[in-house]
DNA sequence: CTGAAAGCGCTTACAG
DNA sequence: CTGAAAGCGCTTACAG
């Protein structure tokens, strides 16, 4: 830990404002954060004074003392999964972020990022925030393991589930699965394909696959096959680099085949290894997402897809532990964010190979 | 501004861990802060003995007291541009976050999420840290108004500057772009190309474009025009909802065109353009990018593209900013993140059209 | 409406 | 090494 010693300042605090004026510092705090509903005229004309000097004299609150005296500090920490080795995260956690700091903000509540892997991590490489008291409450995004779980039901004492592999009754938020996989397997079928590919294993995880992985997979499967569509399965097999690579691709790509990609991470890796084949997606074969992202939308709009609104999730998160704070006997209901299917000009159909827009 | 009643907690004191044991509160600070240097073997049992009952009796130390006795947060802030009506932010941000905060968790720092979008921007929507003394230090990412920044250096002691337009003598880091155009225009002259098109307007924003944009475009055209190659332009007109698209493309496409893409949302952008048209990348016609992002890397390596590892920027501007708060007279000098040619498969070059791996 | 007093939980500074 | 005292800057709780 670096050691910097306390600066000395010269910081305008409520008693020197005070003191200027010939009031007490109660009188100025009272002025400064509002607190009167009732004015009379000399009121109204003392509190002008005291906010044209706090103004003058470049008085701002100090935090620490608030949080201290209020026994709040206003302040949540947002967990992000951390793999040893691997620096990079599911850029998705950068919307939902972006959706609770929305939220937050309006409240006056700042959002802290912490990072965790593993609950036996080195403490030099495990967040402050998990030795002192620093924040109000906790939103945990991502795939944990049942032992980082139950390890910060211990440590944290409100919590939020984003997105991960908990769905209790309350203070949870999961994408409706089911229905991703449904309104592929539907729009596939309608479409008119018999041949289908899922591209990637249906399971990758030591510690048990994120769920969105397992009940998107399930739910594909069995609607494809109520229909008497076995789903089939291009490989993509684990490497240490983490490089998404399809070896079995070259011989199976058709017209009548409709790939479906887990997310748009896969989608293009799809569109890349078919255009070094020299083949050409929604010409030579169909393709369709599961995912999507802000930059699908702006750079490859016509994917076909099933999209869901990350930066939602992450406000109704918010929405949630605020909530919660706010009254901390009632926990909010878990909910289920809803997706819906975006037609696009990757998966026309089995039946010709097409050409032009 | 929710209005939560201070919670009537049991909180673990130092001063509740002396009692139960017969200390001071003190001994028992001094003890859990580890600083005694040379234990009597007397001391070291009382030691113990201390950290035990603070254990069992599941101390946590009180952020805010220390904060406010300390007259430090240990909290660094990271401004993101959030500009009206586009709520989705450049991903790279994301990167240069993880780095800055794999930095700062290693001496104890937390890293606080901030939005602006606007100086004048509306007291709700303005983040808290603005109004109090909450920061230790803002590390600014990104491009915002000559205005924002003068207003920054107002209201926020501390700052570095991460990939913004600001370029002074101390505390700032860019990309070195000059390097960025000068390899993208060395690479396509090595591998024969004399038609290169720029894809997008040189120029875009309203109150000045991001550095990036502007060194990048001009050393690639000079560096280009003075082998005798004149850069040429694809445009991709300024729409509402920011996609990005090309209508001229369709007449361009051969095989001795290199196409550059200013980051890989271009890239992507163009490669469903061309495949929505049946043409190919890498066979049709060549693309270089002039930036990278670990999804590429994962989802497709054949990108022929410039390269630099925003983490380590994020890292480096973490360590730049820890450097100051040690010793804030001593200002680090501004550094130039370099960049490093990666050749794939999307530019052979011009003479012929390529098919296969 | 106003203010004097007390205290939030620590750490600094000083005296032993 | 140890501890009694003071104080960081605010807000709560109480009395006027």
């Amino acid at each position: 830990m670096t050691t910097v010693k306390a600066p000395k300042q010269n910081t305008v605090t409520l008693q020197a404002i005070a003191d200027e004026i010939g009031v007490s510092a109660m009188t100025v705090s009272r002025v400064l954060n509002g607190d009167y509903k009732v004015h009379t005229k000399l009121a109204l004309r003392r509190a002008d004074e005291i906010r044209k000097v706090a103004k003058d004299m470049g008085y701002v609150p100090n935090a620490a003392a608030r949080m201290m005296r209020s026994r709040q500090t206003r302040q949540i920490g947002l967990l992000l999964r951390n793999e040893e080795g691997h620096r990079y995260h599911n850029l998705a956690a950068f919307i939902l972020m972006l959706g609770i700091n929305a939220r937050l903000e309006k409240e006056g509540y700042l959002l802290n990022i912490v990072r965790l892997g593993d609950v036996r991590q080195d403490q030099n490489r495990r967040s402050r925030v998990f030795d002192e008291r620093l924040l109000d409450g906790l939103i945990v995004f991502g795939n944990f393991s049942q032992e980082v779980h139950d390890w910060i039901d211990q440590v944290m004492p409100h919590c939020v589930w984003a997105d991960t592999n908990r769905f209790d009754e309350h203070l949870c938020l999961q994408r409706n699965e089911e229905q991703v996989g449904e309104l592929v397997a539907k729009h596939l079928l309608n479409l008119g394909y018999r041949r289908v590919f899922w591209t990637g294993r249906p399971s990758y995880h030591e510690f048990g696959d994120h769920y969105s992985l397992t009940k998107r997979h399930r739910s594909l499967k069995q609607t494809l096959a109520s229909q008497g569509v076995a789903l089939q399965y291009i490989d993509a097999p684990k490497r240490a680099d983490n490089r998404l690579y399809f070896p079995d691709m070259v011989d199976i790509l058709k017209p009548d085949c409709a790939l479906v990609a887990y997310n748009t991470l896969g989608a293009h890796a799809i569109t890349s290894t078919a255009n070094a084949m020299g083949k050409v997606v929604g010409h030579d074969f169909g393709l369709v997402c599961c995912d999507d992202t802000s930059e699908i939308f702006e750079a490859w709009p016509g994917l076909s897809r099933v999209s869901y609104d990350r930066f939602e999730m992450g406000y109704k998160a918010a929405q949630m532990m605020l909530d919660h704070l706010k009254h901390p006997s009632h926990q909010p209901e878990s909910c289920l964010i809803d997706s819906q299917w975006l037609a696009g000009n990757t998966a026309w159909g089995p039946l010709e190979k097409r050409m032009g827009l």
